[in-house]
DNA sequence: AGAACATATGAACAAATGCTCATATGTTAA
DNA sequence: TTAACATATGAGCATTTGTTCATATGTTCT
């Protein structure tokens, strides 16, 4: 698939705008460990139950997360190990 | 230096905010090349120079970039090579 | 010193963003 | 089918953000 360069460039500044919320990474973060329910979430960041799944919705929009119903849960996960991978490298330049 | 992890989460966002812009990835992209002064990155770009002085100055604030007065010009340039693999990561995350 | 060039900066304004609140949707169990 | 639980969603609001405009700062050359 391929863009020009401009849209390529407008497309990674959204990626990485999604990155850039504190309450996004904490989520992310959490997720490195376990899949999680948005309840789950919501307590373990101290935040509504809205609020988390406001920004899950984001963040499953931009393939960051997947998610799977299990009963009446939906449990949460990374999408894929490029996630982890750009929170490390943005960890080792801040850890300078 | 130990920090504890809502700190570090909260920093790690600033970082990913700043990459979460067209004009500073747009400006960071122009880099991997060749350093620049203001004014030519503003004319590749198209945009003013006070525009892209002034998240030049947000770009060297987050040590992205680093400059060099050069007579009456100052020259940008990438500060280290995470600048590079971060955004490398960006994209093949978005390429799939 | 003064003119010309290059960059930085502050205020102001419009647009984007994240949270809250209320409520809708969807699932399970009685 | 109804109640209870779990999640999603839309509108509204306050905050943040990026650009523009005017102007300040800094450098070079005559």
């Amino acid at each position: 698939m391929v863009k020009d360069l401009e849209t390529e460039l407008y497309d990674l500044a959204e990626l990485f705008k999604v990155f850039g919320d504190s309450t996004r990474i904490k989520i992310l973060y959490a997720l490195f460990e376990n899949k999680m329910c948005v309840g789950d979430l919501a307590e373990s960041l101290n935040m509504t139950q809205s609020a988390i799944s406001h920004q899950l919705k984001i963040l499953k929009q931009s393939k960051l997360v997947k998610c799977d119903r299990e009963g009446k849960q939906i449990m949460y996960y990374l999408a894929d190990a490029h996630v982890k991978t750009i929170i490390d490298q943005g960890k080792e330049h801040i850890e300078e």
